[in-house]
DNA sequence: ATAATATGACTGACCGGTCGGTCGGAATAT
DNA sequence: ATATTCCGACCGACCGGTCAGTCATATTAT
């Protein structure tokens, strides 16, 4: 079985459980059922973890997003169902949102793992691209009102981030499948011609 | 001049920076001018300064919730003015979204310094009920559409949030002003009649 | 004079990262 | 076949730096 892997899962564990800082290597290496040294043979540093959780994180977005959008369905479907999908997926990330929403301010503060720029505002930039496009087709086809494409892309995305960070607190996917049908209806009404 | 309120302010200065575990208390005395035992004097810990941090957010808020929702505007116009004041104040914050962001996730993994259960749940259910009863009045009235109302003003709480994230991240006010009057008419034509 | 307040040197717990050493198994030699 | 050498994954004791919180002393106020 793949050791880096088995590390990961058991780091998305701990991290999530006792935050970022918080979260002991000695900890995850105990989680993975390894020896501490063992997680240096796999990783520079705590940083470095980071880095791969937030890799992994986007690139599952990423590849549904691109899967969708390159799909041959109309507008509105492309976008109700992106955010079914999206927010599906932060429903069923669970507790990882909460290592997100660090990583996140780590970016806001802009001094991410040492580099400075960050993994977020260039996926965010290429989501909000993609939003963009797909609004642009629905108003040439006359789906969707004229609208400012750029803070129309910009609510979509506040819309599924703002559900799940609601989601970290709420943790009632009863209530929360509710609100999720309601906000798509809502968000397309908003927009529709 | 209340040197209590002198160290909060230097304290969301430095956690700001910092984030709230790398942030020490020998930084916020030095931005606070005072010698680190003086911290000492006002608060009992680190995570008291936290707490009280957190008070003061949301009781910002809830005095503009407040003021807004006993006037006697129409249904319509007291939620276009939520989210706008919602919106500015979320910008005015700045920084301190980066302290509230960390402050979340700490009460989504419900060990809230110490204590279990969180201010952010419980004044988030006081504002949805807020929203709620504005909601129901414009029902009544025909100038919003019938709907989920719990849904809705989740749905309003996750946009204003999830607005505040991007902001996080775009940092560009010219920018985000627009952005936020696209969204608020988007949001209000996606619950009219 | 003495109470109240301020201070920063100090302490001890904590933890990320290191490194010398172990050990099972693969490759090679006999 | 089996003895010998080699390899590198694995380990955890240890080190060094960090920092929250304490406390004896100093300063200021009454």
């Amino acid at each position: 079985m793949n050791k880096k892997q088995l590390i990961i899962e058991a780091a998305i564990k701990v991290f999530a459980r006792d935050g970022l800082e918080k979260g002991k290597i000695a900890d995850i290496a105990k989680e993975a059922g390894i020896g501490k040294g063992t997680v240096y043979e796999y990783f520079r540093s705590k940083n470095d973890i980071f880095k791969v959780i937030e890799e992994s994180v986007f690139s599952d977005f990423s590849i549904v997003f691109e899967e969708l959008n390159s799909s041959t369905l109309s507008p509105t479907k492309k976008l109700s169902n992106l955010l079914e999908q999206g927010i599906d997926m932060f429903m069923e990330m669970g507790d990882v949102l909460l290592i997100i929403m660090e990583l996140w301010a780590q970016a806001g503060r802009g001094h991410v793992h040492g580099s400075d720029s960050s993994l977020f505002v260039e996926y965010y930039d290429n989501f909000r691209k993609g939003v963009e496009s797909i609004l642009s087709d629905g108003i040439l086809s006359g789906e969707f009102r004229d609208m400012n494409k750029e803070g129309v892309a910009t609510l979509l995305l506040a819309f599924m981030d703002g559900l799940g960070w609601q989601f970290v607190i709420l943790k009632d996917s009863k209530k929360i499948n509710k609100i999720k049908s309601e906000a798509i209806e809502s968000f397309m009404r908003g927009i529709s011609n």
